[in-house]
RNA sequence: GCGACGGUCGUCCAGUUUGGUCUAGGACAUCAGAUUGCCAAUCUGGUAACCCGGGUUCAAAUCCCGGCCGUCGCACCA
C-alpha cells in the first residue's frame, strides 16, 4: 500500500493521532476531529518549528486571542455582509442551490451576491425558474452565513465565533503597535482556533468546522513595497508558480524580474515560507505557489497565491497568501471610528498600513506532513515507517531493554527517566525487540536505544536508526548530547 | 444541503440474501504468563464490537421507520 489517505487515515486510528470528536455519542455533528497524544506531539512541534522559522526569525510579535468576537467587528470586515451566499431551497425536494449562481446559470443573467433578496425572488418569479430536479416550486431566498453565531450572557448579545483568527490581529494592530514600539513592516502573529459552519465537511482534517490557524499578518508602508533589508537572505530560494496553465520555477530574485511576483516583500514572505515547509519533511517538488485569477480571489485581496501540496486525493491548499491592501484597517478605522494609521519615521509620513497575509492551516499541514513522511518498507516485511523528522517526532527515543532480566530493565527505566524531561522518551519492554522497533517506526520515532548485557559491562547502548536500521555504539553518558544535536537541522 | 451506497472488537473482515446452534467468528493489534534474546518468532490464556432511538415478531446484527456518521457525485469551501 503506498501513502494514500486510507492509509494514514489506519495509522491515525490505529496510533491516536486524531480521531472524531465525541464518537461514543451517535449525535455527534461532522466535521469536528481531536488530536491525541501522538498527535498533539506533532503538532505542539509544528507549531515550535514555526515559531522558531518564521516569528522569531523575522522578529515577529505572537498574541493570542479570543475565538468569541463582536458583532462589529463582522460588520467592518465584511463577513455579515459579502460572505453570505443566498440560496434557494426546492419546497417539494429539499434541494437547495445557491440562487445567484442558479440564475446566471439558466439565464444568463447577472445576479450580484449583494442584491437584495426580494430582487431575487422577483427574478425567480418572473422567468418562472422551477427545481431542475423534480420541477418543484422554490420557497423564498435565504442567506447561509458561515460563521457560527452565539449569544452572550443571558440576554444572548449577538456575536460570533471568529471565522479566521486573523481579524484580531487587526483589531489589536493599534496597541501592539503602541506598546511593542513597533515599526513597518511589522508582522504580528497568531495560532489558534478558527470556526466555520461548513456545509459539507468532509475528510477528517481536511475540511473542519472548528479548526487551527497559524496566521502572519505583515503589516506594510505601501510605498515600500520593495524596501526589504533581509531579502538577501532568500533572494536564491527557489520560488515554484504556477500562472494559469504556466508553471515556473525562479528563484525569488528572478520571480520579480519575471514579473510573477510584484514586490520584493511579497516575495520574502514567500521564500520564508518555503524554507519553512522544507523543514517539515513535505516533498517541495510537490508543491506550489497557485496565482489565483481575478474570480478566485477573495473580496479583499489584490494579490492571492495559495501555497498547495499534491497528495494522494489531490492539490491540497495549505496556506493562502493574500495581499489585503488597506482593506481590513479602513474597515475597522470607519466601522470603530478609530484613527489607525502610524507614523513611518522615515519620512515622517503618516499612513494607514497595508497588510500582506500567510494564512496557514495547521490540520492540513499536519496531514500532509503525515503523507509525506509514510511509507511502506518493501525490504523489510513492509514495515510501516513515518518518516518523521526527529523535531518533529511525536517520540524521539524509545529505550528497550534487550530482555527483562538480568538488571536491563532496570537500567532501561533509569535511562528513560534521565531523558524523559528534557526529550521524549517511551519505555517499552514488551514483547520482542523486533516488535518495539516497529512499533516506534509506525509513530515516526527515529531513534530507539538498547540496553543489552554490553551496557552492564562498559556502560554503552545501541542506537538503532529508524530509516536505515542501523545501529552504533554510544555511551550512555554521551546519549544526551547525541539526540540535542539529533534536534538541530 | 441533495442523491447513491455503506456503518459489526483498536484496525480490517465474515455473518444480514432466507430473522432462530450468533452464547456474534477470524486475522492483525493489544494485555498477562512461559520460552527466546537485536529486527513483526512460538505456545498458553485474556481484554474487546452489532452507530443511536423506535417499530414488527415467540425471537432482530439480520426486516421496517427516523436520526447520526462515513465514502462518492452535485453543490459549497468567504
Amino acid at each position: 500500500m503506498p501513502a494514500s489517505y486510507e492509509a494514514v487515515m489506519k495509522l491515525a486510528l490505529e496510533r491516536g493521532f486524531y480521531f472524531p470528536s465525541c464518537e461514543i455519542y451517535a449525535d455527534a455533528p461532522a466535521g469536528f476531529w481531536e488530536y491525541g497524544p501522538t498527535g498533539v506531539g506533532i503538532k505542539n512541534k509544528f507549531i515550535e518549528l514555526w515559531r522558531r522559522e518564521l516569528v522569531r526569525r523575522d522578529g515577529m510579535m505572537e498574541i493570542d486571542g479570543c475565538q468569541v468576537m463582536s458583532k462589529s467587528v463582522f460588520v467592518a470586515s465584511g463577513h455579515l455582509g459579502n460572505f453570505t451566499d443566498p440560496i434557494v431551497k426546492c419546497g417539494k425536494c429539499g434541494s437547495t442551490f445557491r440562487a445567484d449562481r442558479f440564475i446566471t446559470e439558466k439565464t444568463g443573467e447577472d445576479v450580484p451576491e449583494k442584491m437584495p433578496n426580494e430582487e431575487i425572488d422577483a427574478i425567480i418569479d418572473k422567468k418562472d425558474l422551477k427545481c431542475p430536479n423534480c420541477k418543484g416550486e422554490f420557497g423564498g431566498v435565504s442567506r447561509f452565513n458561515m460563521m457560527f453565531r452565539i449569544g452572550i450572557g443571558p440576554a444572548g448579545e449577538e456575536a460570533y465565533l471568529r471565522p479566521e483568527t486573523c481579524q484580531t490581529i487587526f483589531v489589536d494592530f493599534a496597541r501592539i503597535f503602541k506598546t511593542m514600539r513597533g515599526r513597518l513592516p511589522l508582522g504580528v502573529a497568531q495560532i489558534g482556533k478558527s470556526f466555520r459552519n461548513e456545509i459539507a465537511p468532509r475528510q477528517s482534517l481536511l475540511r473542519l468546522r472548528e479548526f487551527y490557524q497559524a496566521e502572519i499578518e505583515v503589516f506594510c508602508n505601501p510605498n515600500k513595497l520593495d524596501e526589504v533589508p533581509r531579502f538577501e537572505e532568500v533572494k536564491q530560494t527557489i520560488l515554484r508558480i504556477q500562472d494559469g496553465p504556466t508553471m515556473k520555477e525562479a528563484t525569488a530574485e528572478e520571480a520579480i524580474k519575471l514579473g510573477l511576483v510584484p514586490n520584493r516583500l511579497i516575495a520574502y514572505y514567500l521564500a520564508l515560507l518555503v524554507q519553512f515547509y522544507e523543514k517539515t519533511g513535505i516533498d517541495l517538488q510537490k508543491s506550489r505557489f497557485r496565482k489565483l485569477s481575478d474570480e478566485e480571489k477573495a473580496f479583499y485581496a489584490t494579490a492571492a497565491f495559495d501555497f498547495e501540496v499534491e497528495t494522494s486525493i489531490g492539490w491540497l491548499e495549505l496556506v493562502a497568501c493574500n495581499y489585503r491592501s488597506d482593506y481590513d484597517l479602513k474597515g475597522h478605522a470607519n466601522t470603530s471610528k478609530q484613527n489607525l494609521e502610524v507614523l513611518d519615521p522615515a519620512d515622517q509620513t503618516k499612513v494607514l498600513p497595508h497588510i500582506f497575509e500567510l494564512s496557514m492551516g495547521i490540520d492540513r499541514s499536519l496531514y500532509t506532513i503525515l503523507e509525506h513522511c509514510y511509507y511502506e518498507d518493501k525490504q523489510h516485511d513492509d514495515r510501516v515507517v513515518l518518516g518523521l523528522r526527529p523535531y518533529l517526532a511525536p517520540v524521539l527515543v524509545g529505550v528497550l531493554p534487550l530482555m527483562k532480566k538480568d538488571g536491563l530493565d532496570e537500567k532501561a527505566r533509569k535511562i528513560h527517566s534521565d531523558l524523559k524531561l528534557d526529550f521524549d522518551s517511551f519505555y517499552d519492554e514488551s514483547g520482542s525487540i523486533g516488535r518495539r522497533y516497529r512499533r516506534l517506526e509506525e509513530v515516526g520515532a527515529p531513534f530507539a536505544v538498547t540496553i543489552d548485557q554490553t551496557t552492564m559491562q562498559d556502560d554503552t547502548v545501541t542506537v538503532r536508526h529508524r530509516d536505515n536500521m542501523q545501529q552504533e555504539r554510544v555511551k550512555a553518558s554521551e546519549l544526551r548530547r547525541y539526540l540535542q544535536e539529533s534536534l538541530k537541522q
